[in-house]
DNA sequence: CAGTGGTCTAGACCACCTT
DNA sequence: AGGTGGTCTAGACCACTGA
């Protein structure tokens, strides 16, 4: 019998909300548009707002609105493909890549991230932060921790921090030879900090990009990157120019 | 001293809620505990049961948590890596790869997939369905559209669908040399079917690979893949074995 | 300042699982 | 039947933005 099933279990307010907020969005409103308000919202649908709000918080998640406090609802634009995979260009060191070295700090890293770098659990290794931009918009903050090992030749020059220290420690770990890395990609929430770098509230869903960069057959380096769940679209390989997602579809069934 | 800001300005509960929970589950809970239920926790900590659950649902987004309706709340086991990248030996067609094929329909797929395979709008394809089951649990529904060009020693047997006409068309796309793949990665929402599948409820938050097979230098191939986000790690190259995330760190700063 | 989204409450009922 | 998490309500107040 197909797989039509006419409410046999009605579906949650807020489920059916957003289907209709699609739709919506689909057929009536274009990018950058504002919603009215959720007071308004609400009364119009006749639910409570924290229900409306349950609906807008998924259609948020999947990147089709955004919400500022203060300011308002609007229709965000489509997802940004963000290179992370296999361009070599972007690796860290390469002269134009779309990072921006903000800080480098030598400190003690997590003991998970030193046992997969095979550094000592109390030893000290460069801790450069970086954050990307893509469209005037920040999109992901970078955490990369480099062993001393791995930037032999770095002159231990006036300043041990700062931008200027960042670069250099790039660098430096460009002239090594890195011949391969690893990914991995799983959902998480920023922190206070990361939430702050990348302009959204604290818990704000994020793709976590955990990357190990390899050079002679060991860890020669090891990122975690934060990238906006809700304007990104992790790209491996030169997937940027293909649009797969929402807009009005022909559902196949 | 360090980090501590004395509540200059004072964090919302549900996140210091989040926080205290995360420590407690780093210390005192061992995988598969079953927590308090929600209402003894929020008599508990002196909040109100809609404030506890904002806490649980962010551990729960954080892959920390499992929530079963009617059962209760459990700690989670740490993420499973599940390899989405360079393997070749799970590429459509491969003998023993990690999906079961579930079905096969002829369908007109969406246009925007329509539109990244080259066929026409009106064209129906190949709709493969597939699951993907690690460690017994349901990780990953996909959707795979082959079109007929890609399969085209595909005989025409009496079956025109069920598992077996899956087997057959992903066996000729295997036999077509495909060279190359690129993936994209992002944060999506369950809908209904998926949600049955994957065994979570509508809304659950996935992760969508969405991968295009390349041969001969155009597009052989396209697959839509859901995974929970809750308990899968994406691993692109032989990242399985790494832990970064969460557990007692020192924390850098 | 007025208007927006973000947080929080105290309660109710429902869907689901186990016993 | 009893206990769990999931949905929903009607209200209140707070934090932030922009005019």
């Amino acid at each position: 019998m197909g797989t039509t099933q006419l409410e046999s279990v009605p579906e949650p307010k807020y489920w059916h909300l957003r289907t209709v907020l699609t739709e919506a969005l689909d057929s009536e409103f274009s990018v950058g548009e504002v919603l009215p308000n959720e007071r308004d919202l609400a009364a119009r649908f006749g639910v409570a707002r924290a229900t409306l709000r349950q609906a807008l918080e998924q259609l948020e998640l999947e990147g089709r609105l955004q919400r500022r406090r203060g300011v308002g609802t609007t229709v965000a634009p489509p997802r940004v493909g963000v290179a992370v995979g296999t361009a070599r260009h972007d690796w860290p060191g390469a002269a134009d890549d779309a990072w921006e070295p903000a800080d480098c700090v030598p400190a003690v890293p997590p003991a998970a991230v030193a046992d997969a770098l095979g550094t000592g659990r109390d030893e000290t290794v460069h801790v450069v932060r970086r954050s990307r931009v893509t469209h005037g918009q920040p999109v992901a903050a970078e955490l990369l921790y480099v062993p001393a090992s791995s930037v032999p030749d770095l002159t231990a020059i006036e300043s041990p921090s700062g931008p200027s220290r960042a670069r250099a420690v790039l660098r430096e770990l460009g002239r090594g030879e890195l011949e391969h890395r690893e990914s991995a990609v799983e959902l998480g929430s920023a922190g206070a900090d990361d939430a702050k770098e990348l302009d959204r509230l604290p818990g704000a869903p994020v793709l976590v990009v955990t990357t190990r960069y390899l050079a002679g057959g060991r860890t020669a380096a090891l990122s975690v990157a934060t990238y906006r769940a809700d304007t990104c679209r992790l790209t491996f390989g030169d997937f940027g120019d293909v649009e797969i997602h929402h807009g009005p579809q022909t559902r196949a069934s």
